[in-house]
RNA sequence: GUGGACGUAGCUCAGCUGGUAGAGCCCCGGAUUGUGAUUCCGGCCGUCGUGGGUUCGAGCCCCAUCGUCCACCCCA
């Protein structure tokens, strides 16, 4: 094969054979979405690079290494999008949806990091993302993680497990993050070479390493739960009891933290245990100083994000149902005479019936052939056309799954057809 | 970006210590006239990821490169 029709690195084509996963992980998160009044936005794929760096912080990663940045023809830095978030804020913005207005607001689409690729981790990746605006409490963050709970549950999709974790006001975390860099930097030694680095920019995230020998000092590094400001704990706390009336079960994880600068009070994410190492199903949090860090009035908001090519991976891990689409009825056809008059049959059907589903042989080829195919197909019933068929004016329709052919005229063929498939 | 494994027909893979490629599935045709399972017969299919090197000779050895997978980093 040769190497430039190759497609990028990272880039994944989803073929007809696997679409019907993804249809039906969208066709369910949009249900959900529609019975708890959230409303579609969709946003442009490109923006100023400046947005994100602004959003997402400068010094992280995605901003730093990840991002597909190039320049337009004026010089201007744009970038494909790295998350939903912060075009979503933007468009909020922009367009004046947070005047004294309150949005439950999803999307869906696909997402771009250069990361070196692996299992559910790819260079474009699909989201469904939610997110609210103008709801201070934790009722809305409790209704959020109550729709992701619900998409589970109709996806069929288990093993999935709920952490959630507060990381208190902006104020709060960064006086937390104070006092754990003293307690890191006292123990610089007994730190690895990653949490090393981490200290530098994120001291938060050495909490989430994975590293087993460094679990004793992460044990007795002060806990962020004892830093939080009083109304991030009581916000916490009723989070946390609006859950159990909802018979949620969670996990605190204090040492859950985010990596985007944007986030503060609520973080939680869906884990799994079945899919190796990228775990992470589907996470989000707070973050009430985004909108006005981007130049908005200032706005609380919540959201997450999840990540479809992992939801599709557990839903076929785990044996969910996702309907795949097959037609009812197959039309075999030899000659020109029969395709010519075939076809014809067949829009007039589709017209008299309109959630038939119809497919046409148009191979020409022989009735064996067609019929191999048709039983391949999963049609229900096949319409036979040859050249007596023609001349009598009938068409034989034969049951695939049992029963006898039998003819049938060209005028009553649509009402038998109906009568067959949907009675 | 780091470490490891791997790249052979459309798909899944085999190919012994180097001697110029195989199987199954799929697809196509046939086994009495125009009818889908199974079975049987036949057919199609590859510059062995790419480019160099070693060798009389490389799918098998060496180097580079691209890609995939797994883990780390990071993160959904």
């Amino acid at each position: 094969m040769s190497e430039n029709i190759e497609p990028l690195r990272g880039m994944n084509d989803v073929l007809p054979a696997e679409a019907h996963w993804w249809n039906r992980l969208e066709s369910v998160a949009r249900e959900v979405f529609s019975t708890y009044g959230y409303r579609e936005i969709r946003v442009p794929l490109l923006e100023r690079t400046q947005l994100f760096k602004r959003a997402i912080g400068e010094h992280t990663d995605i901003v730093e290494k990840e991002m597909f940045s190039f320049e337009d023809r004026d010089g201007q830095s744009l970038s494909l999008r790295p998350e939903a978030t912060a075009s979503i804020v933007r468009a909020a913005i922009s367009n004046g949806l947070l005047h004294n207005q309150k949005h439950r607001l999803f999307t869906i689409g696909p997402m771009f990091r250069g990361e070196r690729p692996q299992k559910g981790r790819y260079r474009q990746f699909y989201q469904i993302d939610a997110e609210a605006f103008g709801y201070a409490g934790p009722e809305v963050d409790a209704e959020l993680i109550l729709l992701t709970a619900r998409m589970w549950r109709l996806l069929g999709i288990s093993r999935v497990h709920l952490e959630i974790n507060s990381l208190g006001t902006a104020e709060a975390r960064a006086r937390y993050r104070e006092v754990l860099r003293e307690y890191f930097q006292a123990r610089f030694d007994q730190l690895d070479a990653d949490s090393q680095r981490r200290l530098q920019g994120n001291p938060l995230r050495i909490l989430d390493s994975k590293n087993a020998d460094m679990a004793a000092l992460i044990a007795g590094a002060p806990s962020l739960a004892d830093h939080l400001d009083e109304e991030s704990r009581i916000h916490f706390e009723r989070l946390k009891s609006l859950l159990d009336a909802a018979d949620v079960p969670y996990t605190v994880n204090p040492r859950l933290v985010r990596g985007l600068d944007y986030y503060s009070r609520t973080v939680f994410e869906w884990v799994t245990d079945a899919l190796g190492s990228q775990n992470a199903v589907c996470s989000g949090g707070r973050y009430d100083g985004l909108v006005t860090q981007l130049g908005g009035e200032a706005t609380p908001a919540i959201g997450w994000a999840m990540g479809m090519e992992r939801a599709v991976l557990l839903m076929q891990e785990l044996g969910c149902e996702a309907p795949v689409e097959t037609p009812d009825v197959y039309f075999v056809m030899a000659g020109d005479q029969a395709l010519a008059r075939g076809l014809q049959l067949a829009e007039q059907v589709r017209s008299a019936v309109p959630n038939l589903k119809i497919e046409t042989d148009l191979s020409g080829g022989s009735f064996k052939a067609q019929f191999k195919r048709a039983d391949k197909s999963g049609a229900q019933l096949a319409v036979v056309l040859g050249d007596d068929e023609v001349v009598r004016g009938e068409a034989s329709v034969k049951p695939l799954r049992g029963g006898e052919q039998k003819a049938v005229s060209f005028d009553a063929l649509a009402a038998h057809l109906e009568a067959l498939i949907q009675g």
